[in-house]
DNA sequence: ACTTGCAATGGAACCGGTTCCGGTTCCGCA
DNA sequence: TGCGGAACCGGAACCGGTTCCATTGCAAGT
């Protein structure tokens, strides 16, 4: 493996001309410079990262923290993540939180402040805010996608919205007594949760149009969970004639169980629900689209940009995603 | 940020003692080890990655190429390697191939030869074999999860056998007229895919028992791809009585079809897939079950394994899951 | 012709650990 | 008491880049 020492000495130069060459530094004349990118691309030689970050405490990486990797948004968030680092040039460090099991925290410690990432992105509840501006007073720049949060830079749905279309979808149809089954969210995040924004989003609309008041369900994140819920919920006489599901998997759930009991959708009974997941189409469900892949893109080249201009103020804003409603086969006006 | 130096100075010892002491060398005397690690505690020492790496070349970690991250299969195995790595105090450097587009190949060359990780675990046809041999050569541990390769460790499925179970289960319940829709792979994998292998099994089961030849059918393995051919698969007067699909998503996505079309599962169509998917539970999918999170735990204890022992012969030899079959409602004796 | 100024370059320090090698210290044993 | 050897420790080199600073060379300005 040749080293940048023997580039210089090839090339007839000294190493600082060829770092500065080969770095795209200004200071060195084209000819020179032209020489030595030769010389190196001739013994191939490859820099040494590991020397690189030494020298310059650049890493190129980031890090992303995530609560699961084999969940749809948040594999899809990463697949943005990881194209955008790409394009950057960035590698990308994988936290599963999920496979950390309990200590999480612990794992935060020993991996996240060890510098090896220059920038960090952290889908939804994967930290709390105290780690969150602990690291940020670190000088990295941090940004949350999937939930706003006080303490960085966040991208999201604009969840309010998005519930309130999804209920607002169905009323225009001509409902009037719909029941909202939202999906939970396992930990408590800083301020009101993607779910929390969906339900109150759904409350609203409710009495907005003076609909009949039932409790709102909540349910695990499952397509097993949702699915069992909606049997109970669809088996009674007074089932609503539509419902406004937290998410597409919890529709599919409820899609399922009408099936199982001969609920004929969408002429007895209409779902709608959030995220647009691949499988949404081939059911035909109406649903409020969003596109992870397009906040992971978006999160890094905010990271890229605020790694450009240090000492800067905090950019603490919030990035809200416009839902938009895609009408397919599962909704239709109320029998 | 307080380095080598500071605890060394502050616990009146020297960097080499310190270093000694802290990472666990012996030839330090345990009063000293104590004393040295309590100042590094108190001063809140964290050892710099980046220094580590240049004096030792050893990076702490392990790249996982994977297709794209997006798709259960891969987002599982994604999932154990991290939980593993993670367990063995192992970094994990994601490369999502899916989102380099084209030029997968350069991408390669830029980071993978750079010395970044220390291990390489490649999902299934990731690299060709070309690379594979090279990155070996390299002194690289390579390892391959999700296909048998011939140039590297490998772990996956046993496929023939996981296509025999389910054509032999369905034909224990009496079924004679079978139809097998393979799910496409991408890329030319090196050796017969696992695509191509369940096909064959299936077609050798077939012949054993003199079943009705049918021509396989191959579909995308997108629930949306396999619903459109079902659709037509099942509207003929002729189909089949049983559907052994090669995978999960496509099984789904027949049960859809046949459900659209009023076709009864199991009373009148037997569906099986591999995989068994987290839907496939709430579906009530007859399936033969792999869990590839667990290919991805044992991929990484290969890799750390293998990187305690250089310079021994290279082991290319392939760990053949073994496939259980998991029976549920969507299969039946035929009509 | 003689500064003045700037671009190009080289020498050497530096980033923060690890490790080789040689020097002490201290023990057991003759 | 003297000696060999092991255990412990410190100095310094080293990993492979980047960058500060001083030096050189050459063209423009007066």
């Amino acid at each position: 493996m040749p080293r940048l020492d023997d580039v210089a000495r090839a090339a007839g130069v000294s190493k600082a001309t060829a770092s500065r060459a080969l770095s795209g530094a200004d200071g060195v004349s084209p000819t020179t410079r032209e020489k030595v990118q030769r010389t190196a691309a001739d013994l191939g030689f490859r820099a040494s990262g590991a020397a690189r970050r030494l020298a310059t405490g650049v890493t190129r990486t980031i890090g992303v923290l995530t609560p699961s990797v084999d969940r749809w948004y948040f594999g899809s968030v990463l697949h943005g993540i990881a194209h955008a680092a790409d394009r950057h040039e960035h590698d990308v460090l994988l936290y599963d939180l999920g496979a950390f099991g309990r200590g999480g925290h612990e794992k935060f410690e020993r991996f996240m402040l060890r510098g090896e990432v220059d920038g960090l992105v952290t889908i939804t509840w994967s930290l709390v805010g105290g780690d969150l501006t602990r690291l940020a007073e670190l000088g990295v720049p941090v940004a949350t996608v999937g939930e706003p949060t006080p303490h960085s830079r966040s991208f999201s749905l604009d969840d309010d919205a998005a519930g309130e279309q999804a209920a607002e979808h169905l009323v225009r149809l001509g409902h009037t007594d719909l029941l909202h089954l939202a999906s939970e969210t396992e930990v408590q995040p800083f301020d009101a949760s993607s779910s929390d924004r969906r339900k109150r989003a759904f409350e609203l609309v409710s009495a907005r149009h003076g609909l009949r008041m039932r409790p709102v369900q909540t349910v695990p994140t499952t397509l097993e969970a949702a699915h069992a819920a909606a049997r109970g919920i669809l088996a009674r006489a007074d089932r609503p004639t539509g419902i406004v599901a937290g998410t597409d998997e919890v529709a599919l759930g409820v899609l399922l169980a009408a099936h199982q009991l001969g609920v004929r959708v969408p002429e007895e009974l209409s779902v709608i629900g959030v995220d647009d997941v691949p499988a949404a189409t081939a059911f035909g469900l109406t649903t409020i689209r969003q596109d992870p892949a397009q906040h992971g893109e978006d999160v890094v080249a905010w990271i890229i940009s605020a790694l450009g201009e240090p000492e800067s103020e905090p950019d603490r804003s919030h990035t809200n995603y416009a839902p938009v409603l895609v009408v397919r086969g599962s909704t239709a006006p109320p029998p």
